[in-house]
DNA sequence: GCGATTTCTGATAACGTTATCAGAAATCGT
DNA sequence: ACGATTTCTGATAACGTTATCAGAAATCGC
């Protein structure tokens, strides 16, 4: 006589371990055994038992295993924006690229936080195990989502970096670094005049690494060479805004024969500008842009030089830190610090 | 006396709702109807539960309800692509955003396939309960994809269209319209000599949406004012092709007064070899550029003359029809086609 | 040939949640 | 005041998997 069953079971429901164990004569959990390549399991059971699984179309229940296995195998990557509309002006694609094929080859879900993040919310991330680590994008010097998951001692990992850095995992962008070869590239070529079109003042007050690093950078490289400084502090994405900046920087400097920016599209602005004041480019005066570009550097004429890096390599980084310590929670924090790699084009060129 | 346990409690495991129950004196399911909103609980008892549930600081776990639940709550993004590197130019940025807002708004998680997909891990996703549904990038008229799922009754939703529409899901750039959209701008202001730099010609032969639909658009709206057509087949992704496509159309027409392109960077290089042909841009030959394209139509000088689409608002919308579908399988298929928007800048102007 | 070891298998509990059911307590109608 | 209804609560099973344990069968040592 059969006990009736409380909770009906779903008729649509797909092929389950118990099925596979049924079909193969076998118990459950020598399945089990043989899914995960335990030892001890006769041979010809283990035959038996895939032969069952191959007939059936049977697959592990993604969900089950993560419950009973007690880890979410999800990471989630989360930028501090207002609005996610504006993502794309600061994030490439291969930055997502990166992360998701690295998280696919260790086998683990990404889940990108776009809407605003409060501290609540962030910690309830690990603590209804959505996730189990983060990788956190546009880090400040001082910023309140590193405090709080180091207090409460959840794993995550940085792309970019804050001021205390005691045990934490990160991969930045070397941004002082850049300054200083871009500097010498130009120095080398003659310039003595180099101007700078910075991150927006915004940036700067709320201590976001790459205004703060590249402006001590520019500094400190002047300095080297004895040299002047002249810079602005504008906005990012658009044309124009690299275009007002110039003629400023003219207007306080009308003998710089170099501009170096942290934007294409500023650097495209900023020809337009100078080639309005009748100066062309590369000839009359050079211009540089630090950072990520994907195929602008190309459009625009005369094509860029530039300093960048790969976003894709990398977030694939990145996540490769995080899944490693996952693995090994006893791991030693990582720290790396990627140089940029300077590729000429035609938009520098030796002062006549 | 206590029974032994057989499997140790986890000892830095995190609040469960068994935790909630014991400190607020109630049973577990009393806890979780409480957590479910369902009907006939006493005030008073809520109350209490309510208090345990903030002092433990308690969040129910996401994979035990799912399991239990039956959903994953998941969905996936794909897109046919050789190598994730290349990603980046076939893909905005935005339209990852636009997924994720749209997919965390209904609380659903995205995963991003990357790597390359056959048709036994594509269907794996099902069985294995990792996802829900899945939106398909860039379908081709005939689509293995289309047909598996279709066959195996597995839910998704297209962003792009295949040859057989019944009873599916999609939402689709009207390219056919666009193009006659772009031709009656273009005739509006004078043009009788219209040129087409397409889709490359594997576009064309596998048989992809755009390039098939806009190359038929061309066609038809031609034909409609009596003008003889003039196109090449040609690679999306560099200035240097459209600079070559522009050189080959010119020597197949000189007559040529416009220039239209599937791509902003294509339509750079078309400028490029204009003015290099003694022709300036937008005085003796007009340049529109059909697609999305960020910020570039306003990079290149002159600025380009545009037909776009929000691939943010696509991927949102594609991501609402997939969850409207998931809460209520009955719900008849959503087809959706999105007129692009026409915006003239500099590139286009009437013949003189 | 017999105890000790090794190899193999299955019963059982557990991961943290929700649905079902039945029973207790409170309220209602007359 | 008493049966019928409504409100509330807890025991139990279930989602699909894996870990632990104990026992059976096979192999080994001498």
């Amino acid at each position: 006589m059969n006990k009736r069953n409380k909770t009906p079971r779903n008729e649509n429901r797909g092929v389950t371990i118990a099925d596979v164990a049924k079909t193969a004569g076998v118990s459950i959990p020598t399945v089990s055994r043989i899914l995960n390549d335990k030892e001890y399991v006769a041979e010809e059971t283990r035959q038996r038992v895939h032969e069952a699984i191959r007939t059936l179309g049977y697959t592990p229940h993604t969900q089950a295993r993560r419950l009973r296995g007690g880890a979410t195998m999800t990471l989630a990557l989360h930028h501090p924006i207002e609005s996610p509309h504006d993502l794309s002006s600061v994030i490439e694609t291969s930055y997502f690229t990166g992360i998701a094929e690295a998280a696919s080859e260790k086998e683990y879900f990404i889940n990108f936080l776009i809407s605003r993040l409060t501290p609540e919310s962030l910690l309830n991330m690990y603590r209804s195990n959505q996730i189990d680590g983060i990788i956190l994008l546009q880090v400040r010097m001082d910023d309140w989502r590193v405090n709080l998951l180091r207090e409460n001692n959840y794993l995550f990992v940085m792309i970019g970096r804050c001021a205390d850095l005691e045990g934490l995992s990160f991969i930045d962008l070397d941004f002082e670094n850049a300054m200083l070869l871009a500097c010498e590239h130009l120095v080398e070529l003659g310039h003595r005049n180099i101007g700078f079109l910075t991150y927006p003042q915004s940036w700067h007050k709320s201590g976001i690494g790459p205004a703060v690093r590249s402006l001590e950078g520019y500094k400190s490289a002047l300095n080297k060479y004895g040299l002047n400084s002249c810079y602005r502090e504008i906005g990012l994405n658009s044309v124009e805004e690299g275009f007002e900046g110039t003629n400023d920087l003219l207007q306080e400097n009308p003998e710089l024969t170099a501009i170096i920016t942290v934007s294409h599209l500023t650097a495209a602005g900023s020809i337009k500008a100078l080639v309005q004041h009748g100066r062309s480019v590369p000839k009359d005066c050079s211009v540089m842009a630090i950072g990520f570009g994907g195929n602008f550097a190309s459009v625009v004429t005369p094509s860029l030089t530039t300093l960048e890096w790969s976003p894709y390599e990398i977030s694939y980084q990145a996540t490769i830190l995080m899944t490693e310590k996952l693995a090994n929670k006893k791991l030693p924090a990582q720290q790396i610090l990627v140089p940029p790699k300077l590729i000429v084009r035609e938009s520098t060129k030796e002062v006549e």
